[in-house]
DNA sequence: CTGAAAGCGCTTACAG
DNA sequence: CTGAAAGCGCTTACAG
C-alpha cells in the first residue's frame, strides 16, 4: 500500500528538471556545491509545487528532530505563560519546534514526562525543576532554569540581587520594620529573594519572614494571613516574593480597611499579567524571560549542532557556569514612603506615581 | 558516515533471537499473528536491552507522526495554563505528544503557527483562534475550541449559559441594577457571556455594560473605571466576565472605600489560580477544561485514526455540530445580597460564606 | 559542479 | 505462525 504524502517530495523536483534528488536536496539545503543558476531553478521549482521538506525523513536520516522539550513544573504556574511563550519564541527562531511536558507538581511524573519526551527524540530539552529535584543524566542535552544558587543550574534571573533590589527600594522609601512573605520555605528560589531582600533593606531593618504554607497549616487554607495586626504593630511593608502572594495580602489589607500605599507599602515578584490592573497597581520584580530564553536555547544548540568541536565531550552537560540574568525593578503604586499619605486621605494617591527615574536597572 | 543512534534498534532484538525484524515488529505492535511465546520472549528481550522505538522511522513509515499542534492567540493569556495543561493531559493519555504554537496575538502569525505545525507533521491540531477569526481549510484535522456560537466550532464551554447562570445567581440575591464588565465588544465568548448575563439576571434587571477598551480609549490604559460613581448612584453589583476585569473592579472599589460584598457584589469569569486568594475570594464561573480537552482530543483522533469507516469525508472536519460543555458556578465571598452588611461592618462578613446549596451546576 | 548508491528504522502486503 | 522484500523521503560520503 502507497503512504500518501500530503505533499509532492524532491523526487518530483528532480524529475522536473531532470537532475538528481541529491542535488535537489543540496540546493535546497544551501551547503552543497551546485551552479547558482541550478540553485534558483530548484528554488522556483520547489516554490511553484509547494514542496515542503519531511521533518520525518530528515530526522530519520540525520538523527536530529528538530525539536526540544519544554519541561514544567506544574503548567498551571501562573509565571508559566511566560516562560512558555518566550522558550517557543526562541525555540522557533532558531528553527526548533518545543514540545510540552507537565509534571503536575509530581517527582515521579517529572521522570515521566522526561522520558516521553526522550521516546520522541527530542533533540534537547529545558526544564524548570520541581523543588529540590536534581535532574539526572538523561542522556540528551539538558538545560536547567532554576535559580543560581541551585546545583547543576544552567541560566535563571538573579533571584538575590532581584531581592536586594527591592530591599533597597523599600529601605530608601524609609521603611524599617517589613514582613516577608513567602509560600514555602523549601523553595530555592523564594529563599534567594528571601535572602536579597533581607540583604538590600540591610541590617537596622527589622524583617519578619511569614511562610504562607506554615500560617495555612494552622488556621486552614485561604486563612487570614494576619496581616493587619503586623501593620497595626508598626510595620510599614509587606514584601511578598511573587505576585500571587502580594496580591493576597494586598486584598487583604484592603479589606481590613488598610490603605495602601499610604498606610502600608506592598511589593510583589514576576509582574504576572494582572500586577498592572490592580489598584493600586503593584510594585514588583521582573525577569527578563526572553534573555533567559534566550541563553537556555543558546546553551541548549551550542552542544546540539556540531561545530566542528569536541563536542561529545559536553553531551548532557549544557554549560558549566549558571548565566544570571538580572531582574529588573517595577516602581509602581503599591509602594510610597511608610504612613506618607495619611490614612483618611482617599482621594490623592497622586504623589506616588513612579518617576522615570525609579524605573531603573 | 554512520548515524550513531542512542539505543539499540529493532534488528538487534531480532538478531539476538534469530527472528526476523518483521516478527519483532508484529510481536511488538500486537497487531500481529505471532505466537503467544514468541511475543513474551520479544517483549522481554526488548525491555532488557532498553529497545526505544524510533519515532522517526515510524513516522516515515506510516505518514504518521503521534503529534499534536495547540495553537493559541496569545500564550501570555492567564486561560492559557488550564487549557495546556487540560490538552497536553488528554493528548498524552491518547498517546500523542503535544506541539505549542504562540499567535501573539497576531492573525498574521496564527497563520504561521499554523503552517510551522503543518511542516513538522503534526497528525491534527487544536486551536483556540484570535478573535474573528476563521480557521481555514489546513489540510489537517483541526478542532477548534471557541464558543458554541461561533461558526466551525468543535467543541467550547458554554459561555452563554455560564452568563445565564451567574445572571440567576445574583437577581436570587437581589440584585437589580447591575454593571456588566468586559474588556472587549468584538469577542464572540464575551459577547456570548454578557448575552447569557442580561437573560438570567431577568428583564425586571437594568443592565449598563461597561467596555474597558473604550474606557481606556478615553482615559487611557488603567485608568479608573468610575466603578465607585456607579455604586453611589446605586448599581448593587458588578459582573465582570473575566476574572482579571472582575480583580480589576474589586480592588478599585476596595480602594475607593467599598466594601466587598456588604456594599456590592463583584463576580468573575474562568476561575483563575488567584481568584480564591483574594480577599473576599472571588465569585466566578469555572469552565470544565478537561472535559473539553478530552472532546476535542476525541474529535480529532476520531478522523486521524481510521476505524474501517469513511473517515475520507470527514478529512479537516472534525466534528458537525459543536459540543456544549456546561459551566461551573462557584460562588465565594464576594458575592451577596445589597447591603446585606452595612457600610461600617467591618469584620462580620459571616453572612457570605457560600453553603453547600449554592455550589450547584 | 553533478549523480548513483546506500542507508536511517520501521511497517506492511505478500508469499510461504 | 514466520520471513524476505520493498519502500516511506531524506542526506551524505564517494566517485566522476
Amino acid at each position: 500500500m502507497a503512504i500518501t504524502r500530503t505533499g509532492p517530495n524532491m523526487n518530483v523536483i528532480a524529475a522536473a528538471l531532470g537532475v538528481s534528488a541529491a542535488t535537489v536536496s543540496n540546493a535546497l539545503s544551501g551547503k552543497g556545491r551546485v551552479s547558482p543558476e541550478l540553485i534558483e531553478r530548484i528554488r522556483a521549482k520547489a516554490a511553484e509545487i509547494g514542496y515542503v521538506p519531511s521533518l520525518a525523513a530528515r530526522a530519520l536520516r540525520t538523527g536530529r528532530t528538530g525539536v526540544l522539550g519544554l519541561v514544567l513544573p506544574d503548567i498551571a504556574n501562573p509565571l508559566f505563560p511566560q516562560i512558555a511563550q518566550a522558550i517557543e519564541n526562541a525555540a522557533s527562531a532558531a528553527g526548533y519546534g518545543v514540545l510540552i511536558a507537565d509534571s503536575r507538581g509530581d517527582v515521579a511524573m517529572q521522570t515521566e514526562a522526561i522520558n516521553r519526551l526522550i521516546e520522541r527524540g527530542v533533540d534537547g530539552m529545558v526544564v524548570v525543576p520541581r523543588r529540590g529535584t536534581r535532574i539526572a543524566d538523561v542522556g540528551c542535552p539538558v538545560a536547567v532554569i532554576d535559580t543560581p544558587s541551585t546545583p547543576g543550574n544552567t541560566v535563571a534571573a538573579d533571584h538575590w540581587d532581584g531581592g536586594a533590589q527591592m530591599g533597597r527600594h523599600l529601605a530608601a522609601l524609609g521603611h524599617r520594620r517589613v514582613v516577608l512573605i513567602g509560600t514555602s520555605s523549601s523553595s530555592n528560589v523564594q529563599n534567594d529573594r528571601i535572602g536579597g531582600l533581607k540583604a538590600g533593606l540591610g541590617p537596622e531593618a527589622e524583617c519578619e519572614t511569614l511562610w504562607i504554607e506554615k500560617v495555612e497549616a494552622v488556621g486552614g487554607k485561604g486563612c487570614s494571613l494576619g496581616l493587619a495586626e503586623n501593620a497595626r504593630a508598626g510595620f510599614t511593608a509587606f514584601a511578598a516574593v511573587s505576585d500571587l502572594s502580594a496580591l493576597r495580602a494586598l486584598t487583604e489589607l484592603q479589606r481590613a480597611g488598610i490603605r495602601v500605599p499610604e498606610m502600608v507599602s506592598v511589593t510583589g515578584f514576576d509582574d504576572l499579567v494582572w500586577s498592572p490592573v490592580v489598584t493600586p497597581a503593584l510594585t514588583t520584580m521582573r525577569m527578563d524571560m526572553a534573555m533567559i530564553a534566550d541563553l537556555a536555547i543558546a546553551a541548549l544548540i551550542r552542544v546540539i549542532e556540531p561545530e566542528g568541536e569536541a563536542e561529545e565531550a559536553a553531551a548532557g552537560k549544557v554549560a558549566s557556569e549558571t548565566d544570571r540574568v538580572p531582574m529588573q525593578l517595577v516602581v509602581r503604586q503599591s509602594t510610597g514612603a511608610p504612613h506618607s499619605g495619611g490614612a483618611l486621605n482617599l482621594h490623592a494617591p497622586t504623589s506616588n506615581k513612579p518617576t522615570a527615574g525609579e524605573l531603573k536597572s
